[in-house]
DNA sequence: CAGCGGTTGGGAATCACTCTCAATTTACCG
DNA sequence: CGGTAAATTGAGAGTGATTCCCAACCGCTG
């Protein structure tokens, strides 16, 4: 209790987070952490399946990460630019676009404020047919 | 098969199907699967637990409740109208104010065009602290 | 009324995730 | 450079939600 430091944020680089940043820097597409923990055992690191969930919430909330909720509950990450954006999905291949919309932050913000909410975040997710799938589904 | 219907949605109107439906209705919040099992029990209808999630899974799909998905991975159910719109949630107090915004609709469409996407469905949660949640920790 | 099929339900099975706690590792001090 | 305290790890049990299985059931139709 010296009070030398009182940083709350004390994160330490360690072997095993390391791996897990470099697996997700690896992987284009969403990965769930079940996953992740499976590509690292096949690996050389030998990394816990609680610090794997444990690191990936960590980034997740630091914003390193997206996170994104299936409909079974299970949680997919995968690595991104910090700045904010949303998802474009396609519903039969998966293919996933990042787009950015001011248009959309305004909205929220206005329509927020309309009711007297602050502090606020969204979460906005377009799911539909790519291009090619269209075609496909057309031509089927 | 003697083709005098080939509707695909053949859904009886069952009593626990009509329980499940007036739980829905009776509640003005979200609430989880297992909550409105719950209702059910301690109501006069005894309803499984397997065909409320069922019952449940179909009247997402059919768009006659929204969906909304916790962190924890827990499913829970509102009854809504029909037509198309989004939420403000309270992350303090779980207020929940239903929104409509064709801006977004509209942006929605843009962008998915702008990349060729087709079909498009979109989902959008605006999360934040309501005016009495924003005063109350403001105070604290 | 009889028969057919959609429907039900209890409980086991599955799945994703969290918790606990002792052993290990790391950062930092002298 | 070695020591110490605190952060971190990891294995497995525990939790909670959801699905599966399958035989009994019930509403609808003839």
């Amino acid at each position: 209790m010296t009070g030398t430091d009182e940083r709350p944020t004390a994160l330490r680089p360690t072997r095993q987070r390391l791996a897990i940043t470099a697996a997700l820097s690896d992987a284009v597409d969403f990965q769930s952490a079940q996953e992740i923990h499976d590509v690292l055992r096949r690996g050389n690191d030998k990394v816990g399946l609680a610090t794997v969930y444990r690191t990936l919430q960590a980034m997740a909330e630091s914003g390193e990460v997206d996170v994104r909720h299936g409909p079974a509950g299970e949680a997919s990450y995968r690595r991104c630019s910090a700045s904010h954006h949303h998802h474009l999905v396609c519903r039969s291949c998966g293919r996933t676009v990042e787009i950015t919309g001011s248009a959309v932050e305004k909205w929220a913000h206005a329509v927020a404020d309309e009711h007297g909410f602050t502090d606020v975040a969204h979460t906005v997710e377009l799911i539909g047919l790519c291009a090619d799938c269209s075609a496909a589904a057309r031509g089927n």
